[in-house]
DNA sequence: TCCAAGTACTTTATGATGTAAAGTAAGCAT
DNA sequence: ATGCTTACTTTACATCATAAAGTACTTGGA
């Protein structure tokens, strides 16, 4: 109930690691999937490029927050990756964050709603 | 109801402009406040220093996000900020994306929830 | 067998940008 | 006068996302 009491718009919840449209994108898939992820599926999944996928998993595995698993499926490398525990966790600390950031937001725009500022959903 | 059948994370509607910790705290400000409000305002609402909100307000501006205004009031310069009617929608249309990434992480707690994984409330 | 093309990534380099620190300018207090 | 505060802006640095190129291996023709 405290949350920095003169800064309520500062939402220091929003860890700047997970606050990134990939890394977002990634991690919502992955708790999606307890079993983990292939490099592939993500790649599919979140619209990312290799490096760029990569690189960002490289981020996620320093921080804890993913888990990578290399290893050879045949003849060919298979990455997979899934949440760690701690990541499941901050990932959901994060999410809280994010529906108080909606909510904020959502207060307003129906204590504004009575003005005809947003367009009516048909037009 | 398509949203990039292929890529579901990608999460396109994350406007880059929006989608930034300092900005998405200001816009979040401003929409509650649609008679404005000023720069000290906002410095103290958004936990910012005075160069960062100075940056982040001309980001906006230039984006045609928010309208700035500048007078004097008394002696002093007084700098207001409040929404355009484009940066209100574009707002509106970025929350609305949020929430599809709350419900997206949501779902899955709710399926995953049966295991023990997220430590239980009082522990 | 040799070569081209594909899979599965990693590394490098660059450009953008968030942020702290310093700077400007004016008012107010002592 | 001198110092402190308000109200910002500018600069300079450091981080970081991303595209492009590179590595390594495999598969499939000719």
């Amino acid at each position: 109930m405290s949350r920095e009491r003169s800064a309520p718009y500062a939402y220091d919840g929003l860890d700047r690691v997970i606050h990134e449209k990939a890394r977002l994108g990634i991690l919502t898939s992955l708790i999606g999937h307890p079993k983990g992820l292939s490099f592939a599926d993500l790649k599919r999944l979140c619209g990312l490029t290799d490096g760029n996928l990569s690189r960002h998993l490289q981020v996620l595995e320093e921080t804890g927050l993913v888990r990578i698993d290399k290893r050879f499926e045949g003849k060919r490398p298979l990455t997979t990756c899934r949440l760690t525990p701690a990541g499941r966790e901050r990932f959901l600390d994060y999410v809280a964050e994010l529906e108080r950031v909606v909510r904020d937001a959502a207060d307003v725009s129906a204590r504004v709603g009575s003005e005809p500022m947003l367009k009516p959903r048909g037009a």
